[in-house]
DNA sequence: AATGAATGATACTATATTAGTATCATTTGT
DNA sequence: ACAAATGATACTAATATAGTATCATTCATT
């Protein structure tokens, strides 16, 4: 079980090096040789955070990307959401219908109250944090 | 992504049940009414948590499964560990190395503080506590 | 204008994890 | 003897994650 998949982290790691570049444009090649991460799935999630308009590409010769949102605005949470989709942490009751009582499933409850911290917690880590705290 | 899996869930409502019955031989087939599970994947939690100590079984006509620990000292940590394995939120650097320095990736570090509160809290939650609180 | 180095879009394969099923031997109360 | 139960084990299916491949398009450089 992993609560951040290796996209996110290779799209945290890249945004995390853009970050410290200020605007320079970068070529996943770069990032590649910088991150070690396979190209081919680099290159997906560079296009990716370009679609999301976390970065903005140049095509060409001499192309490649650059950061444009701000590393302070950027959550690690909206990594996640991106590369993993909305999590849940408890998958049980809701293709079934396992809880007897959705509402006083204690499971549940706790779990979700679990989640509700964890969540809270991603939703302070900024790239910004991550790249002072290094 | 989730957390707590299927099993491990069925798992938790198995023991919520059987805590509740103090003592009385349960068979799998009254619980699979009872839970709603599907009763060969019921069977099989069931027999992994026998062998695991926390129930004991009776074979032949009549038998079924009985509570053998405490409520209050089954954790729902246990039931992860048993059914899930030993998990950890963040695999990147595991497989591969990835991390540049492992020692100073702040990604890394983030994420496992937030695992380690996590764990802390799992680590609260027993049977019994579920029984309680429903 | 040609070239080569880059991204965009998309579809595909591989691997791992989770979920669920099936089978048959063994036990035991009635 | 029999039916109702578990033990052990192996198998299939579904899903999620990880990674690869291909081809069209763009554009600085020459
Ligand atoms: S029974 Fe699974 S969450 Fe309520
Ligand atoms: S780079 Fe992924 S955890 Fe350090």
């Amino acid at each position: 079980m992993s609560l951040i998949t290796k996209e996110t982290d290779y799209a945290a790691r890249a945004l995390l090096f853009l970050a410290k570049q200020k605007g320079r444009v970068v070529s996943s090649s770069e990032l590649d040789k910088e991150l070690g991460v396979p190209r081919p799935i680099l290159r997906k999630v560079l296009q990716r955070l370009q679609r999301e308009g976390i970065l903005i590409s140049q095509k060409g010769n001499r192309g490649g990307f650059t950061l444009v949102k701000e590393p302070k605005d950027i959550f690690l949470m909206d990594l996640m959401k991106i590369f993993q989709g909305n999590f849940s942490f408890l998958n049980c009751f809701v293709r079934d219908k396992l809880c007897a009582n959705v509402k006083t499933c204690s499971i549940r409850k706790h779990v979700y109250k679990i989640e509700q911290k964890v969540v809270r917690e991603l939703k302070t880590l900024t790239i910004q944090k991550l790249m002072r705290e290094n």
